[in-house]
DNA sequence: CTCTGTGCAAAATATTTGCAGGCTC
DNA sequence: GAGCCTGCAAATATTTTGCACAGAG
């Protein structure tokens, strides 16, 4: 099972023309089996540094441009980084007091991005859209 | 006209608690005549380097907390400021091509909230969201 | 007069780039 | 073997912080 995933691994860098390397193929893994998005750092730090700041960002920029993996805004100042799954879009609501991410499914794309278009005067094509909600969770209400 | 933008100006900073320095007066001026959201560094060039850049981003967390002022993340790594006109919630798009940005004003903010709020597990209340769309303006298509 | 706001200098973070060598294909 | 990927070092960019002084109320 975990030499499936790592082999599905190998197969994603492949299909898109990387050279299957032991960091990028970790760097997936990793983010395959998080949760929730991760910060650059968060991601070097679970590797135990076996990467390179430099090469990280390198592979996340790469990713990104790919769409492996997406680049998502927190409002902290920092850059999160997720796998993208395809059949997956969804958005994040993040505790304003503890931090806590949860995902969020209610995203009518397709709809939205066409409310957009007919509200605007001067686009002509929506690619993509962020999303994020900001709040406090139960827990944090409780408090 | 001019000096009457001015003396609302020095009243919003007066109500919130603030100093009415010349700076900040001039800083919610160019935010108030901008067309679109500005970057730290744009606001100190077209103030002419007249305010420090500490100070400037002093005076702009204070503002965002004090909600006169909204930042806004367009992901390309800076952070962008607007005024924040109470009556007039809204988004943006922008060209990925040539960097123009319009406000989009199609969002039902309490309709979106509560339906993140019935989708969501693990939270109770939404404060606020972040939504920016990505795209391609005419101009840019026609290239 | 008091206390907030400011400039200056320096630090802390985050991210990018150049280059020489290593590893995948 | 060719070229992508990597580590290391250093540069760049953004934002934050400490401190002493200036200016608003």
């Amino acid at each position: 099972m975990k030499s499936n995933t790592i082999e599905a691994t190998r197969a994603l860098l492949a299909e898109h023309g990387y050279r299957v390397t032991e960091g990028r193929v970790e760097l997936l893994t990793l983010l395959r089996n998080s949760l929730e998005p991760l910060t650059a750092s968060e991601i070097h730090l679970r590797m135990n540094h076996s990467i390179d700041k430099a090469t990280l960002y390198r592979a996340l920029e790469d990713f990104v441009v790919s769409k492996i993996v997406a680049k998502v805004n927190l409002q902290d100042g920092v850059a999160y980084y997720e796998l993208l799954h395809l059949d997956h879009h969804h958005h994040h609501i993040v505790c304003e007091n503890c931090g806590k991410i949860e995902d969020i499914e209610s995203c009518d794309q397709v709809s939205l991005q066409k409310k957009v278009l007919r509200s605007s005067k001067h686009f002509k094509i929506v690619n993509s859209h962020s999303l994020e909600f900001f709040g406090l969770c139960h827990a944090c209400c409780k408090k």
